[in-house]
DNA sequence: AATAAGTTTGGGAGCGCTCCCATAAATATT
DNA sequence: AATATTTATGGGAGCGCTCCCAAACTTATT
């Protein structure tokens, strides 16, 4: 037992609390987790005590103790170079983990590495004792990857919808097919008529879903679909977007949506190298509404998905699957906004 | 005991593992840390066991009992924008997480939050007893912050040499000052002379030791320093390097050094808008050697930083600490190289 | 006033490991 | 062959909590 207790943790346990505040350790523990049926005196004497020497919990007791640890993985089982150009991942993260201080869990990271082998890497995540329940950041996940999920036995909550057996698990996802609707029309409603698609990455639902909004919004227009405006090799990086444009600029469009706001601000780039104005010339739209669609020149018209909620609403989820209050599957999405602003 | 020993983690302890194969749970436990004085029969009979069941130990319990939870928190100190618009701290945390993983650590994540009360954070995270040790991200540290890492009682290794108190703390830092002026001399020997500066984000050391070590390759080939021609604002954000661009224009220079790629690209671009050729107009160097550097046009000449080298550095220097292998204050500096490309 | 019901408190057992010490078995030394 | 030394194994105690049950104390009910 320390006795510098004014300042930094004491290595002080329940016991110690409970002999300087003359009560037992059951009382203490009671205070701690606020349990009923402390008398308001031992409540504060016991609280004081624990305010002074600044006592916090032992986890590792305490998750021993009841079988929970109070800490939830995360996984982005995502190939490294889409989580170093989208700052999606960046937002989530940052979402992710202040849902998740805020409610006194830890989370654990997971990244997947360029040189590591994949394989160990995935049996490390699905052995892993210590997380109570997991959040997959993207859908990439298919059918065997769910399997072992479940297998684990324990929670897990994925951020956007995967593609097989969506209908059993658990996600949370933004209306990206809606959104993408949104914007095609909006487009329609300024008179564009020929609309180029910049594609996200294959293999994401939010890419898919995006690509099935636009369909849609062209169908109920009565705008014939050209497979020309629809680059096939988006993958929402900068990179992708540029060339993208590069050939799209090939067909005469006069407005191009473009899966997320990274590839638009570098479409926006080809477009201005190749003289044409923005948006006389070809109006442009994006999806996600970061910090970058404010400072591009002009400013981008796109869809407000709210990633920091996202996170948000995975880790609620994901805890209230652990406690029990509510039961698998656990589905939400999550509305989006047409943010107008002058690139179109 | 769980039946269900094919796939997925079971709920067996050392006990029903001693049981199975014949030992007792010490022989269990010393099998599993690979402990010496076990007999090759014996071992190989229990590691079988093992393997059958897929038993893991229940990390909880081992936390407890060997008072090492085998965790390392990370933490990066850092307002949001910074993280997002520079992959740094993504590419970093890769390094940070694979390293962790390589030597059985959970790494958890802190990240600060702009809605988010900063002093209940760090009383948050400064009062954590889960991590063994911490790494700190970038060091915008101050004396007060290292003082409380102190308090703490547990070992900390700084990412990036902080300002004060730097002689007695632990860091990992790549050789800026150096990588700033190798890139300096390089545009010198070019035959270049009225060479401009964007700055990094001010209070990091990176920032710092790399606008000395522009000033010293002037200084040793006595060109004299223009005040005017080094940027006040920058921040490492992409905005800051084409504002800062758009400054330096005004100044006729003939080269310019910016802190970091990410800035780099973006004066590439004010420097093209405002019709001149890199780099017979003006040459233009970067610092990190990230993806960007190879995708701008033309290819980027910049300084390499060994960025998941320090990630890896940071976690074996913190576990040596933790296991006592080596004393405080461990202190590395990581070399870097010039990448010249064609924009020099 | 006697009993019933509710509220507050304490103590034991147990979570699944590690680590120490004692003992048993194998090997070396005289 | 008897003893000393090394190597291998088992069991107890303990890490700091939670959770259950029993006991003590209050308050309500008749």
């Amino acid at each position: 037992m320390s006795t510098d207790f004014d300042n930094g943790i004491t290595d002080l346990n329940l016991e110690d609390i409970a002999r300087l505040s003359g009560v037992s350790r059951s009382t203490v523990s009671r205070v701690v987790n606020h349990h009923p049926n402390v008398s308001e005196i031992t409540r504060r004497k016991v609280l004081e005590i624990i305010e002074r020497y600044n006592f916090k919990p032992h986890p590792a007791a305490r998750a021993l103790a009841s079988q929970r640890a109070n800490i939830i993985g995360i996984l982005i089982p995502h190939i490294v170079s889409d989580l170093f150009t989208d700052p999606f991942f960046s937002i989530l993260l940052q979402g992710i983990t202040t849902a998740a201080n805020s409610v006194n869990y830890s989370p654990v990271l997971w990244l997947t590495s360029a040189n590591v082998d994949e394989s160990a890497f995935y049996d490390q995540v699905f052995n892993d004792r210590l997380a109570d329940g997991m959040i997959v950041a993207s859908a990439t996940v298919n059918a065997s990857f769910i399997k072992r999920l479940d297998q684990r036995g324990k929670p897990y909550i994925i951020i956007g919808r995967p593609f097989t057996a969506y209908e059993q698990s658990s996600y949370v996802d933004s209306e990206n097919e809606q959104g993408a609707r949104m914007m095609v029309e909006h487009l329609i409603k300024q008179g564009r008529r020929r609309i180029g698609m910049i594609t996200g990455r294959s293999g994401l639902t939010s890419s898919h879903d995006r690509l099935q909004g636009y369909i849609s919004a062209l169908q109920h227009a009565d705008i014939p679909i050209d497979m020309r405006l629809i680059t096939p090799a988006g993958d929402y990086s900068d990179a992708s977007g540029y060339t993208g444009m590069k050939l799209l600029l090939h067909h005469r469009i006069d407005a191009v949506f473009a899966a997320n706001d990274v590839m638009a601000a570098s479409a926006m780039r080809a477009i201005k190298e190749a003289g044409l104005r923005i948006p006389e010339d070809i109006a442009i739209g994006g999806f996600d509404d970061m910090g970058i669609a404010r400072t591009t020149e002009p400013p981008l018209t796109t869809v407000q998905q709210p990633i920091t909620q996202l996170g948000d609403y995975a880790v609620r989820g994901l805890i209230d699957l652990l406690e029990g209050r509510v039961e698998p599957p656990f589905q939400q999405m999550l509305p989006v906004k047409l943010i107008v602003r002058q690139s179109t």
